[in-house]
DNA sequence: GTGGTCTAGACCACC
DNA sequence: GTGGTCTAGACCACA
């Protein structure tokens, strides 16, 4: 992972994990990582891990057994699918068409650009 | 201007001016607002003004006269472009793309959304 | 440190720095002091050695681990080194050179001064 | 003239007069431009060549006809010399040195470019 | 614990 | 008048 960028670290994890639902390499009722386990293999302070996971139990997308450790709720997908979009909406994208029309970059080069990406990534 | 968003203002102020200088509403040669001003216009510390102004010296998009004030360098609208222009393609863009392809969002969606974002901003 | 001369304090912190990497008294992956350690040790306000250290992380001769400090960047080395030798290539040694054609001294002589300056330094 | 350095313009201005009496220029007895004059010229606020008349006078370089204006003084070249020397010495000297120290730079260097420098400067 | 930001207020050099 | 620097002290997010 790259703690490179300027996001906070606990954002990142919980993204991280976000993603991973949302292309299904965790599913309902999978168990993650232990807030220990995790932290060691991703050198980072435990605490920090603590913080990711209450934030995704909040969301409703972990759940806590106790005792045993944390899983992925029922609708997790769902939600993180609801989570992601609206923060897309809302705001990534008006950011982005807003700065669009600051540099006058027309859409077909969004476009074209869409494609390049795609070409690459795949 | 939105003190609510979580952004530095001192980022926020350099932001604005860089907006103005790309709608040309500032351009080469012009004064800006003295510390002091700018900090009383929009109820700022006049230390926070001095950090922006300080970030875009460096960045060689405002210069200094020498007890006179902060003036719009020369070439500041291209480097203003370049700078905005490089940010959004090369961090913004990628992490967009990447969240449509997550969120299996097809690029005629973004099309749709765009001409939505043009006709309310008009 | 001299607090006598006029140079800003925050300057002098950070050519402080340099002049350890560029001596190997710091090294890349050293941790440096952190912000109120360093402050309290050389009596001056937090706020200053924040600057300075800003300025280095800036150019990359420092670099930030969340939460933990800050510490000499991979590379540091060359890095102040390039730093310090443009500077006195381009900005110290024409000026030197100039003033010695002002002032009509001879090469010979600064060479003079020059093993003189090494005794005593010795 | 650059105003670019981060020198003070007066200091400049100090420094420029120093460098014409000492290329034999100006002379013992030559009248200087008025402080008008020589502002209006190289576009600088009159305050400004007030405050460097001022520093030449003190060190009885100029002296000042009231109502005539100001006037290269008796033995000016020996105390501009003499002024220039000491703080090469004493100043510059001793800091070029250090960085040749810190940067390893040898004695044979220092003089390949101060041939270098020569030849160009030609 | 770490740094990041901001405020209020001061003093300074310079134009 | 201008900006540049520094202090003291506060609050915050983060690890």
């Amino acid at each position: 992972m790259n703690w490179n960028e300027h996001k906070a670290i606990y954002l990142q994890i919980a993204d991280h994990i976000i993603e991973d639902i949302l292309i299904e390499k965790l599913k309902s009722g999978d168990r993650v990582a232990s807030v220990r386990e995790l932290a060691a293999q991703i050198q980072v302070n435990p605490n920090t891990v603590v913080r990711s996971y209450g934030m995704l139990e909040q969301a409703a997308i972990l759940h806590n057994q106790r005792g045993l450790g944390f899983y992925i709720a029922e609708g997790a997908i769902e939600k993180a699918r609801v989570l992601k979009r609206t923060e897309f909406l809302e705001q990534t994208l008006p950011e982005v068409f807003k700065t669009m029309q600051l540099l006058q970059i027309p859409v077909n080069e969004l476009i074209a650009l869409h494609h390049q990406f795609q070409n690459i990534s795949q």
